[in-house]
DNA sequence: ACAATAAACGAACGTTCGTGCTATTCTCTG
DNA sequence: CAGAGAATAGCACGAACGTTCGTTTATTGT
């Protein structure tokens, strides 16, 4: 229908407005300005801002997904996932998949400390990245590719901070080192847990 | 002057709606009502929003150097006080000095991708505080408490990425195990660019 | 093609926003 | 203790906010 059409490009917008002037930040008069609509038209879609806000991060991580998760699953579950997880995250804001940065992590950061349905939505969407991060993690635990001792929610928490480290020294600080510092803050880390692959060992073997 | 107390007592009570709402949410009807006075009143202490703004982001600096850094810099220089460092960050959040988690980590992710000296003003003071935190790592470095061929801002960046994620944590999921995980986090990166103390060579020494 | 339905519009609602004025009250100081 | 100057209050403003309304224009199914 008309009606789906027009909704997706509105939401497609205000994802991109929402990342730069925040969830809170992002106005229907502004938008429907933008999208050369009428205030109502646009508001009739929604009900409420704060409906508007909802579907906003659900479009939100539909794109996240697309961009983040799913190219990651067509590497091998275990070490390959992993690190392609790591590098199309890194890959996501360096090409300002959203305008202002990463999303989520804006959302985080504005709706932490304050209550409602909107902040247990990004809460939500957050412990499912959360998730997912540690389910890659547990698979190369359990293929043997890293440290049966490991604590995939660990890593998992470690991995999510250089993250929002890079995004920060990205978009705030405007960093030019700011990916080399996260690429290299993550391979120690993964290197570190990383247990010698078959491979490697076939090559030691081979060397003596 | 009775002005500088009242100026005072609004920037104490901004900084603290800020860190909640955010600097754009904060708002000058809602503070002048909070602290039961009129709105062109407390309006008339900052000439403009934008100047309260600021005025907030100087204040919010003070009570976290007052609380984060100077609290640290009693410890003795090198390895010892860029521990004590880390420590009061993490306390510095777990006892909510900021009702709304960390002001400046909230302030950076509200403000990266938005022009102005607002965020120029924000990006500054995150500048000096990482300047702080690495030269807190050169110390230790220059005073051989750690590897000389550690990349000072590097470690920066990680650890300053282990705040964020321990804010994260803490204030959006309610994590119990935030500052668990951070501290063990922090603990590993330090411990394995320690270099081993005096004290720790002469007891293995003596073992033998 | 026509009736039924969906989508978009324009105008207005009451509030709140930031920002000016002008007047009043308070607080220091001589 | 009086007068100067700072601090605060009161009121009004235009603009923007989210929201509601009745109406008009498009799209759809038959």
């Amino acid at each position: 229908m008309k009606g789906d059409r027009t909704r997706q490009s509105i939401l497609d917008r205000a994802v991109d407005v929402a990342s730069v002037e925040g969830l809170e930040g992002l106005t229907i008069g502004r938008l429907a300005e933008e999208l050369k609509m009428s205030k109502s038209g646009l508001f009739a879609h929604f009900g409420s801002k704060e409906e508007l806000q909802l579907a906003a991060i659900e479009a939100a991580s539909l794109r996240y997904i697309d961009v983040v998760v799913r190219p990651a699953l067509k590497k091998p579950r275990g070490y390959p996932r992993l690190v392609a997880l790591c590098r199309s995250w890194l890959s996501y804001v360096q090409h300002s998949v959203f305008p202002g940065g990463c999303f989520f992590a804006a959302a985080s950061f504005e709706f932490d400390g304050r209550p409602g349905v909107v902040r247990d939505a990004v809460a939500a969407q957050m412990s499912d990245w959360m998730a997912a991060l540690e389910r890659a993690i547990r698979m190369a635990r359990d293929e043997g590719h890293v440290d049966p001792k490991l604590d995939p929610a660990q890593l998992a928490f470690e991995l999510n901070a250089f993250f929002f480290g890079a995004n920060f020294s990205f978009n705030l600080q405007h960093d030019a080192k700011a990916f080399e510092r996260a690429r290299s803050a993550i391979e120690l880390r993964l290197e570190g847990v990383r247990t010698p692959s078959l491979k490697r060992r076939h090559q030691r073997a081979a060397r003596r």
